[in-house]
DNA sequence: CGACGGGTTGAGCTACCTCAACCCTGGTGG
DNA sequence: CCACCAGGGTTGAGGTAGCTCAACCCGTCG
């Protein structure tokens, strides 16, 4: 879905080998099914679906930007990725969903009754290969921000989510250096594994570095994406 | 492949509803082609790939145990799973690894030419689908470990870390109380995202409690298998 | 106007990291 | 056979990044 939004291809191959360039292509022949499927318009904080819901359908999403997360016992919130236009959700194989996935924003996204494309797959082992490939590039996203968390420090974080942003404009054709965050500060701290206040401070901080520029909360401009890309590495 | 470890099936369903019930089956008729497939032996410490490299066949751990990970540009290391035997490594779609594979001990694999695989899933669609599900369940053990490390206490990753491995053996009916651990603390730390120290502290913590015992060092008998659940949910 | 949700900022705390010493085991070689 | 060494593990002392708690700001909506 979009965890490949953390997928940096900004740099020169090589440069972050850990990580990985992940495209959000999906399978032609979905393309063509998805063309034709209807679409369902959500409203923000609505659920898409929840967790253990009966997985009925896969969704594109057409407009919009969808959460998906899981809530843990004690009611932490860990977000597994932010869904985008052209993302998929709902992908995996299981006959429940995994995770909730809530609109950040009214949202349109297409339905494909998961029969349907099973029915698919038996019929053409080339889909079958093609939903194979784009779990693949699900696995990747969650490698990805698994490494994007796992012990590096606040601000690598954010300045790692950040360029992820910025690529994932990239793609779409869409200014890479002016960043537009439909999510609230609780749900990237929900998505980086910080609290609300050290994602802020961390905003500030970079703001005080001339590295970006908050003229609205939801409008981040990239100043220097040099240092930014020093910054995720890990500089001081 | 691996960070399966992590999916806890122990608890009645939905007492941890964020740990996946993931198991370890592969396609049955990829165990056939396994069955009849070549096996490659590789030593203590020895690489069964790199990062990288061409990515050339998917390999079954048939005996010994495999370490997955990354190395980040900053030396840092992120263990994505351990692979025991019967868990398959190099399942996902990409030209090339994603990981390195390192021997824990002296461990033998079973060998499948990709383009064999992806032969097969062309004249079986059913095939191309148990691709499909395999993959699913290394995004559904990502998804684990991730939420398994974000933002958790030290004694909780470690505790998780411990059932999920005992859980392992119950599915290999193996004794569920006695765990051996092939990896080093280091290993367990570039797993869960600690220091060895804290790792090692841990133990040491959960042994004064009477939770576990350390008979050897790669011994690990579990005591209290009740209060390990509640710190592995948070409990003080 | 007040209430509320989201964001920022500050002060203090704490869990974990860092650094360093020490232990234990297994292997090697004199 | 024992001395030595190296690699892994444990334990302690101290430092710090990020969490917690709390106040405050600001825009929106009733």
């Amino acid at each position: 879905m979009l965890t490949h939004a953390l997928a940096s291809a900004r740099s020169p191959a090589g440069t972050i080998p850990y990580l990985a360039r992940t495209e959000n292509h999906q399978p032609r022949d979905l393309d063509g099914h998805l063309a034709a499927a209807p679409i369902r318009t959500i409203e923000e904080r609505e659920l898409l679906f929840s967790e253990h819901d009966r997985r009925t359908h896969m969704y594109r999403v057409e407009s919009g930007a969808v959460a998906v997360y899981k809530i843990m016992p004690d009611g932490r919130r860990q977000i597994v990725g932010f869904a985008y236009p052209g993302d998929l959700i709902g992908l995996e194989a299981h006959d429940t969903y995994r995770f909730n996935a809530q609109a950040m924003r009214p949202t349109r996204v297409r339905c494909v009754r998961w029969a349907t494309l099973q029915h698919i797959a038996r019929q053409d082992p080339e889909f079958g290969l093609k939903l194979y490939d784009a779990v693949s590039l699900e696995l990747a996203a969650a490698h990805d921000l698994l490494l994007a968390t796992g012990r590096r420090s606040a601000t690598e974080r954010v300045t790692t989510f950040l360029l992820a942003m910025s690529r994932r404009n990239e793609r779409c054709d869409r200014d890479p250096l002016v960043l537009d965050l439909p999510m609230t500060r609780s749900d990237i701290g929900d998505f980086l594994g910080l609290t609300i206040e050290t994602v802020s401070r961390t905003f500030t901080k970079l703001r005080r570095q001339k590295v970006i520029d908050l003229a609205q909360i939801t409008r981040v401009h990239l100043r220097d994406l040099d240092q930014l890309e020093q910054l995720a590495e890990g500089a001081p």
